[in-house]
DNA sequence: ATGAAAGCGCTAACAC
DNA sequence: GTGTTAGCGCTTTCAT
C-alpha cells in the first residue's frame, strides 16, 4: 500500500523512491538546483504532483535555521493607512519569498510586548514594528533577538535599529503654515490627546509648536479619546471645540477621518467651509479626495513605506548587514485642496 | 565557554544542563505540564530567562505534525470590510493559541492559487479564504490537503467545506425593497461588472431581480471597472448614469465607498439627496454613520464574519470533525438613514 | 549528476 | 515527578 493510501504524510523519500531516485535528488530539483538533469528533475516534479507531495516547509526551516517569515506589529489592521503600509509591506516581501507574520497589538504596548514574545518564537529573520509603543521588555526582547529591526511611521529619537518613517510633529507644521499663509490665526486642533498613540500626540506637539513659532495662541485643543479614533469622535470634539471657542477660524485632525467627521458635522450645522471654517487633516485618505469640498491634507505615503521597509527587510536578509543602521525618511507632502480655501 | 557566549543559539538542553535536569523537563515545564515540580518549574523559567532562551516553535512543529497556522486569503487587506474580517480573525484565532498566515489575492484567481500552493507548504492547520473566486487547481489543491477550509463573505452553490457567509443578491434586495416602499421606482445600481468581484457581481444580480420581482425598469446600470472600487469612481458612475437616464429617482452602490462618491458628486452638482436622489450602499462603513446626510446601507456584519469563522475553526481543530460541513448564514441587517428619506 | 549519513531542536512513548 | 531513546522531514556535508 501507498503512503498515499494508507493516509499518511507523503514525504520527499515517497517521491524519491517512487521516481527511483535519492531524497537528495528530489530536494535538489525541488528548490531548481541546477546540477540535476532536467529529465530527472521534469519526471521528479511530474511524480510529486502525481503523488499529491505538499514540500514540508516545516522541516526545511529546522534544518537550514531559516523560516522565511518576517514578524509584523501593526496597533490595528483596521485602519487604511496602516492596511496600506502592510499590503505593501507584503507584496514587497513575497517578492523575496518571505512571508509575514502579522499581528494587531490594539495600541497597547503590553499586547504589543505579548504578541512579539509569541511571534519570536516563530523564529522570524527580520521584525518590523509599525507606529508602536515600546515596554522595556520588549526592546530588551527584540535586541537580544540579534534580528533586524525595523520601526515604521516614526522617527524615534532612540530607535531600536533601522527606522522607515517622517516627522509627526513635522507634517502638521506644513498644515499650520499654510493655514497661516490663508491668513488663518484662530487654529484648532482635534486629538493627539491619548498616550496609546503616540504618533497622534506627536502631531498634536507639532500643532502647538508651530503656531508658537507663528506667534499665535495654542489653547484650542479638543481631545477625542482612546484610539481607535472615529469619524464620529471628529465630530463630536468639533462640537466641544467650537462650543469653547466659537472664533475659531481653522481646525486640524489629527487624522483625515475626524476632520471628515468634523467637516460632516460643519454641513449639519451649516457652518460655512472654507468660508467660517478651514478644514485639514492627515494621512491623505482616500475620502479627502472625493468628500465635498475636497479635504486639505498631509500625505505620509503609507505605501511607500511599506515599499521602502521591505526592500530594506530585503537587503539586510542578503547580506547587506553592514554598516549602521538605516534611518530612511519619507518626507511628508502637502496635499492642498478645498477645505482650506482660497489665498487671500 | 556557554552557549551564548559562543554565540550559538541557547536550546532547549542547554536550559536542561544549566538547571539540572532533562530537556523533557524543561520541555514540559514550557508547555505548564502539571507533572513538573512547581519549584523545579520555576527554577527553569527563571534559568531560561536569564539565559536568553527562546522556544523554537519550528522544531516543536515538526515533531508534534502541528504548526498552530491558519492560512487566510482576502482580495486586499486595504479594504475596511475585509480588514474588519480579519482583525477579528486574528483575535479570536489568537485565543486559540492559532496564529494566521495572511496572503492577497488582488481580486486574481491565479494569484490567488499561487499564494495557496505556497501557504500549504507552511502545513497550516486549516484555510479560510475571504471573498475568493478559485480555480480548478486551486479547489484541488485544498481538498487534496484535507484541511478544514472555510469560505467567508459568499453562500457559494457548490462549497468546498465550511461555510461563513451571506446572500449578496439577498442583501440588495433588501435595499430595493426598501427604495420602493419609500415611492422611489427609477432605480440604478453602480458596480457590479466585474468578473474580478464575484460578490459585486451577485449584489447586481440582486439588484436587477429584485426590481423585476417588483415590475420596474432594470436598465440603470452603471459600470465602475475592475477592482479594488474607489470613491472617485462612485461619482464618476454616477455621473454616466445620470447622462444616460436623467430621471434616475434612486441609486444604490455596489458598497458605501461607491455610494459616498455619488453623495459626494450630488453635493457638487447640488442634487438634492433625498430629494430628488435617493441613495443607498453597502457595507456598512463608517463613513455612512458620518457623512451627511447619512446613507442608507446594509449591514453585511465583517466582524461577526471573522469572529464566526475563528469560533469554527477552533472547534474543528479541538475534535470536532464530525458531521457535515458547517454552512453559518450570518443575515444582513438593513440600515435605514436619511439618504433614502422619509417615507411617503 | 547523484547518493549516504548525520543532524536541525523539539517531544511522543515508554521507563522508572 | 523525571529521564532515555528515537524520530519528525528535510538539507548540509562529503563522497563518488
Amino acid at each position: 500500500m501507498s503512503p498515499a493510501a494508507r493516509g499518511a504524510t507523503i514525504r520527499m523519500s515517497d517521491v524519491a523512491r517512487a521516481v527511483g531516485v535519492s531524497a537528495m535528488t528530489v530536494s535538489r530539483a525541488f528548490k531548481g538546483d541546477d546540477s540535476v538533469r532536467p529529465e530527472t528533475r521534469d519526471k521528479i516534479l511530474r511524480k510529486a504532483e502525481e503523488l499529491g507531495y505538499v514540500f514540508d516547509a516545516t522541516a526545511a526551516n529546522l534544518r537550514q535555521n531559516r523560516t522565511g517569515f518576517v514578524a509584523v506589529t501593526v496597533p490595528t489592521i483596521d485602519s487604511a493607512n496602516f492596511a496600506q503600509t502592510v499590503r505593501a509591506l507584503t507584496q514587497g516581501l513575497a517578492r523575496e519569498g518571505l512571508q509575514i507574520l502579522l499581528a494587531n497589538t490594539e495600541y497597547d504596548p503590553a499586547q504589543e510586548e505579548a504578541v512579539i514574545a509569541q511571534l519570536l518564537r516563530r523564529k522570524p529573520e527580520a521584525v518590523v514594528l509599525t507606529g508602536g509603543q515600546h515596554t522595556p521588555r520588549t526592546r530588551q526582547l527584540l535586541r537580544a533577538s540579534k534580528l533586524p529591526i525595523v520601526q515604521l511611521w516614526d522617527l524615534p529619537d532612540d530607535p531600536l535599529d533601522h527606522v522607515v518613517g517622517f516627522s509627526n510633529a513635522a507634517s502638521i507644521g506644513l498644515l499650520v503654515d499654510h493655514l497661516v499663509s490663508r491668513g488663518r490665526r484662530r487654529i484648532g486642533f482635534l486629538g493627539g490627546d491619548s498616550d496609546r498613540d503616540p504618533r497622534g500626540r506627536q502631531r498634536r506637539a507639532g500643532f502647538v509648536a508651530a503656531l508658537a513659532r507663528h506667534g499665535l495662541e495654542t489653547f484650542r485643543l479638543a481631545p477625542l479619546g482612546e484610539p481607535p479614533i472615529s469619524m464620529a469622535a471628529g465630530a463630536a470634539a468639533l462640537d466641544a471645540l467650537l462650543a469653547r471657542h466659537p472664533d475659531t477660524d481653522a481646525v486640524i485632525g489629527v487624522s483625515d477621518l475626524v476632520a471628515f467627521g468634523a467637516l460632516a458635522e460643519c454641513q449639519r450645522r451649516r457652518i460655512a467651509v472654507p468660508g467660517t471654517l478651514a478644514l485639514a487633516g492627515f494621512g491623505n485618505y482616500e475620502i479627502g479626495a472625493v468628500c465635498a469640498p475636497r479635504l486639505t491634507t498631509v500625505d505620509a505615503h503609507a505605501e511607500r513605506i511599506g515599499a521602502e521597509a521591505a526592500q530594506l527587510v530585503g537587503a539586510l536578509l542578503n547580506g547587506d548587514r553592514s554598516g549602521p543602521p538605516r534611518r530612511i525618511e519619507i518626507p511628508p507632502a502637502l496635499i492642498i485642496r478645498e477645505t482650506s480655501g482660497e489665498p487671500r
